[in-house]
DNA sequence: GACCCTGCTGAACAACCGTATAGACTGTTG
DNA sequence: CAACAGTCTATACGGTTGTTCAGCAGGGTC
């Protein structure tokens, strides 16, 4: 009773499909698919066909078990980023997620996303210590534009995909294309997120006219300019 | 007793400064400084002054007070949305929302955004329509760039803009700026967000070859290009 | 056989939730 | 004055929550 773990205390990288994963899996799923708050310790043991009692008897409390998903999807996330990673092509936060065997870590990230603690920070800061770096290669290979501000531009555009994944039911509803999906890659309407995507990243929203106006007023104080008809509806 | 509403069914729009209009500012602040779980009866009645009973009393449960919350906010708004509109200049997502006089707007989206519900969803679609006719009145003024699919542009933008707005905590982690601050303008670290927006929806990120090719390659198949190094970091 | 340890169950616990109800206080009307 | 209608408080009720605990089944070890 003094301790309800066992001596073993990894948070599941390697071959365990013992109850106790089981359980977190089971929990990981349920966060995703019901939230946060409408899962229950007995949800979550009906799931993994287990006693409420169990649950507890393994991860010690509820707020064990969170801790215990969001290393466990934290880790599984770093894994396949340090591998992708190394083999270089086409990475990015979607499909990085999507690339996971977790199954449901698109969805249960768009859970936790707005809560902050101390896994999930950690998770964002190195994925966009990721975007920093990539974007460098990016701009080095010449396909990439170069930033005044490198860091700043990795933090904004990993966030909006996050932001993106958080407000999954809003693109499903306007766009007909779940971005929690595991497999979003055979979706048919992928291409009524990317091609906008892929539009405003390629040349942005601005004439160059209106662009350069805005980056040297920006580079000046911080209010937006004022004069005459603006542009920067939905971008702040 | 059949009937827990006085015969004044507005939702706030008007001069109510009434015990039940102060209840429903209380639990839109609650909402907006705990979340909605966090947000008990006793909570909002607390913040209120009054007694947990009179919080039923008048929105008859709690589902009725968020109802009344979420239609109070949308139409808070809808209000600035119309006026701002009519006015012309500098309107766009998150200038609109510190607009309105309720204060905690934005951090009241922040946490009902991810979940969905009708009435939200309705004012989802009516900030894309906004921007939708802004994005177009842009494009006619020679501002804005021309979009090959202008409701998907604008959809991406603010749901961008507004899952940004969700994930605000990493935001002010990151780059220093609180997205869900009431005067967000005065803030001397706005250029930290504001730069790379500006920046990113000026130029784009891709460099002019890439970014015709990606184009090209959208428009053809759903599955993006996987010669040589990728650039799509951080955007889907 | 007895013994212990571990995985696990099912019932019970206290705490908290939203909600209902009885009644007290107020001002208004006859 | 009495009667009344709202507003508001205090309290209590059922239900659900996370958590605890006594005990069962099974498998080693002596």
């Amino acid at each position: 009773m003094r301790s309800a773990e066992p001596p073993s205390g990894d948070v599941g990288t390697a071959d365990d499909r013992t109850t106790k994963a089981r359980i977190r899996d089971a929990a990981i799923a349920c966060f995703a698919e019901f939230g946060m708050n409408d899962t229950t310790v007995r949800t979550i043991a009906a799931e993994a066909g287990v006693s409420p009692g169990l649950v507890i008897h393994h991860y010690g409390s509820m707020e064990g078990l969170r801790t215990a998903c969001e290393e466990h999807v934290a880790g599984a996330i770093r894994e396949v980023r340090e591998n992708t990673m190394s083999t270089g092509p086409g990475i990015d936060v979607l499909r990085t997620l999507s690339d996971t065997d977790v199954g449901s870590v698109a969805g249960y990230l768009a859970r936790v996303l707005a809560e902050s603690s101390p896994t999930v920070d950690q998770l964002v800061d190195d994925l966009v210590a990721d975007a920093v770096e990539y974007f460098d290669t990016g701009v080095r290979a010449g396909v990439l534009r170069h930033s005044d501000d490198p860091t700043g531009r990795a933090v904004v555009l990993v966030l909006w995909a996050l932001g993106g994944l958080v407000l999954h039911d809003h693109f499903e509803r306007l766009l007909g294309i779940d971005l929690t999906d595991p497999d979003i890659g055979s979706n048919p309407n992928l291409a009524a997120y990317m091609g906008p995507v892929y539009e405003i990243l390629g040349t942005g929203i601005f004439t160059d006219a209106l662009a350069a106006d805005l980056q040297s007023v920006v580079s000046d104080s911080n209010e937006p300019p004022a004069t005459g008809p603006k542009a920067e509806e939905g971008t702040e």
